[in-house]
Parts: structure tokens; sequence; C-alpha cells
DNA sequence: GCTAACGGTAAGCCATGACGAACGCAGTCG
DNA sequence: CGACTGCGTTCGTCATGGCTTACCGTTAGC
């Protein structure tokens, strides 16, 4: 899927891996987040933006706080992604090997 | 695994995971991948040694020539990353959902 | 209504890294 | 032993993108 370069690209990113990796152990909003972090909650906001956009979280209002939490589709997606790499790699090894043996 | 981290940060790149989607179907030398491929012979030298520091492929001597082949392990210790995040948010949804029921 | 809390957005700065050109090294063939 | 092929490496350049500061919209509470 499409969804899924967006996603590994969205992890790509050092403190963008350590936000998610936070959400994925608790749900929160962004403040919360940017504290025990060492940026700013604008740069925090931004690096929701990219994982919103990747599929990766989701985000729900509570009062005037955002909750974002993991959208399970995401990972699901580049899981899938990286199944087909294993599966055409192991094909292309199978066809390698009998050709040799011709 | 710390392997996986720098996986995800080498399929990042548009070139990169182009040449392991090439990798995947097909084991290639360097001369031929570059060929087919917008850059020079070095960008995808340089690449390929990115991909190869985060195990994602290996290298073989044929006489002058490399051939570059899928390492299966680098995309098994990725997806366990990924399932890692699955297992964490999926836990993290259970708590939320006792608490509430409180 | 006013004020404060919480977040998203715009603009600008700066570090990271992808790229090509030039060079060096190993292996093959005559 | 030359000459050629196939790769890796270094270096300098330039674009991408992550960060901060300042600003604006929205919601809750008085």
């Amino acid at each position: 899927m499409t969804n899924a370069v967006a996603a590994i690209t969205a992890l790509a990113d050092p403190t963008r891996r350590k936000i998610f990796e936070r959400i994925a152990a608790h749900p929160s909003a962004v403040g919360a987040l940017a504290d025990g972090l060492p940026v700013s909650r604008p740069a925090v906001s931004q690096h929701l933006r990219v994982l919103k956009d990747a599929g990766l979280v989701d985000d729900e209002a509570q009062g005037t706080r955002r909750i974002y939490r993991v959208r399970q589709e995401g990972l699901a997606d580049v899981r899938a992604y990286l199944d087909q790499f294993w599966d055409q790699s192991l094909a292309a090894f199978r066809d390698l090997a009998e050709s040799e043996d011709a």
C-alpha cells in the first residue's frame, strides 16, 4: 500500500518514533507527550500530523485536549508491505535454485 | 531490535526502497541496479552499504561483480519490532476499557 | 462576555543526508 | 605484465525536513 510507505517514512525519524512508542504504551494528549520529550509542543504537533497522515495514529477530541492513539490498521499495512518482499525474495531464491539445477 | 530501527530508517529513502524492491524481485549486481535507475552507480553503492549495515541485504562476490540479495532475518526483525507496538497498543486499550468500567 | 488552557499553523533557520565527479583497488583476460 | 571491468570511497554541493518562535482558533470555567 502507498500508506505503508508513508508509515515507514514517518517511523524513520527518532523523535517521531519516540512519540509513537509512548502512544502505543498509553494513549495521550499533545501536551503530555511534549513534557518528557526534549522538543517543543509545536514540534510534537507537527510529528503527530505526519503520523496521522501516515495512518499510524488517530485522534479524538476530549474538551480542549486531543487524545492520540495507535491505529492498528496502519501497522497492519506496513506488515503486509514487508511480507510482500518476504514472499518475493523467497520466490526469487526458488527460481535461482531451479536454473542452477539445469 | 536495534537493527529494526536501522532497517526502517534505510527503507525510508525512495531510491533505497526502489533498490531493495529490485533486489527482492531478483538478486543482482551493482551495475545492473544502476542501469534502470535515475542515479549514478556510486549512489547505488552507497545505498547498498546502508541496506547492508541495516541487515536488509547480503552480498556475495562473483568474480569482479558483487551479487546482492535480500536477507530474510532483516525483514523478520522489522516485523517483530512492529508487532511489539501492536501488542502494546492492544494492552493499552484493554487497560483503558477496564478503568472505564470501574 | 472575559480569561486561561490546549493545540494547530506559518515563517525562518540550520543540520542531515542524498547525489555526482574523481580517484583508488581488486579481479579477469590477452 | 598491461588493459579492462566492476565496485567501493572521498569530497564538495545542494535540497529535504525537523526545530523554534510567534501567532491564531477553539473550548471550558468564572
